[in-house]
DNA sequence: ACCAGATATTGAACGACGTTCATATTTATA
DNA sequence: TATAAATATGAACGTCGTTCAATATCTGGT
């Protein structure tokens, strides 16, 4: 009738991943409910276990297009203010961006984490052409602080600076353990990157 | 019989608690179910709701033991750490013992941030005597680099500084994201606590 | 010691959920 | 068009958390 075979089914995940994405940014992961997805996306309920094992499976399509866009957006701002003589700018822009995307999709990055721990242990690091992309912005400026560096020592730094802008993005956005308040966040990333760089310098 | 009623009450929170902790610890927040709670603690389904509003309630009392047991660690462990002309070393220590405490109790460790996500933002801050002990034992040795430091400053940079460790410490356990490889923790905690250090030093 | 009235406890029943699978429908092939 | 294969359906099932009418227990006045 409307196209191919293949086409349709196609069009039926596309749809359902968009269905449960749009729940899960108004909503939150737990508001994520079978029954309303094959309602919002018009198809039976039996028919989203032919496109995903079960709803982790579908929860966790979403995920990977919100990694994605953050790991996107989050180089592309990097790159952008990459400032050749600069480095340390460049890397502070890595958590203010990393923070505004939390800010704006607060709901469908919690999903990424609420999944993860649901899960357990990941299995596999990611590998998305994203992730290494935000990984050689960081190493970037890392390597102009450290010329001579050890590249798994770099990448090992690099990791462990995008872990710590994470840690203070994540408990300020959750107000619980020891949360830094809210519009103290942008003066304290900068603080730990600034001071992070020297480390790299003095260690050269 | 055995008792007054308001001794067995207590006696029954008691053991509802610990066996929810004991659940929650081996099998997960996941795992804990409302029959299973009950049949472990001799009492009737119905007899939770005597005690807790709902099952997020016992939950959140799991979690307030173990985040007071991990703040009461990481504080005494810090606080023997103090070598007063050392608050590099003080620092550093912080975080191992952080580390090694989610090492050691990872899932009573997940279901605080699992609870939490699903429970959305606090409403207010934590004001456990643990929870301060732990800012001060921070604040401490961060003063001692500062002396003339804004208090206010100090107390955000020491929040800013457990955020950072919590973050390399949570990706590096979920395995996710830009985690850090777990025999690097150790080393990229000291690295940043030294850095942070220096960094604090320089702005005085 | 007895017995109401108050209080505490019980567990069957309810509704919502993810998931399954016998059945119905649609598509591809001859 | 006839027939087999592939695909979609949604009622039904088992498992949750939670409720509440029914039951058991306790308490204080006689």
């Amino acid at each position: 009738m409307v196209g191919k075979v293949s086409e349709r089914r196609e069009a039926l995940r596309q749809t359902l991943v968009e269905v449960a994405e749009s729940m899960v940014a108004h909503e939150g992961l737990s508001a994520l409910r079978a029954r309303d997805v094959a309602k919002e996306a018009g198809c039976a309920l039996g028919a989203i276990y032919l496109h995903f094992p079960d709803m982790d499976a579908l929860a966790a399509a979403v995920n990977a297009r919100t990694l994605q866009r953050l790991e996107g957006e989050v180089a592309e701002a990097f790159e952008a203010a990459q400032a050749r003589d600069n480095p340390k700018r460049a890397l502070a822009t890595l958590g203010t961006t990393y923070a505004q995307f939390v800010w704006e999709n607060p709901k469908l990055w919690s999903a990424i984490f609420e999944l993860g721990f649901r899960q357990g242990e990941a299995a596999e690091p990611p590998q998305s052409p994203e992730h290494f992309r935000l990984l050689a912005a960081i190493v970037a400026p890392l390597r102009a602080l450290l010329p001579d560096g050890d590249p798994a020592v770099i990448e090992a730094h690099a990791r462990a600076l995008f872990s710590a802008v994470h840690g203070i993005v994540s408990l300020s956005q959750q107000r619980r353990f020891m949360a830094v308040e809210r519009d103290q966040v942008a003066g304290e990333i900068s603080f730990i990157v600034n001071a992070f760089c020297d480390g790299v310098s003095a260690s050269k």
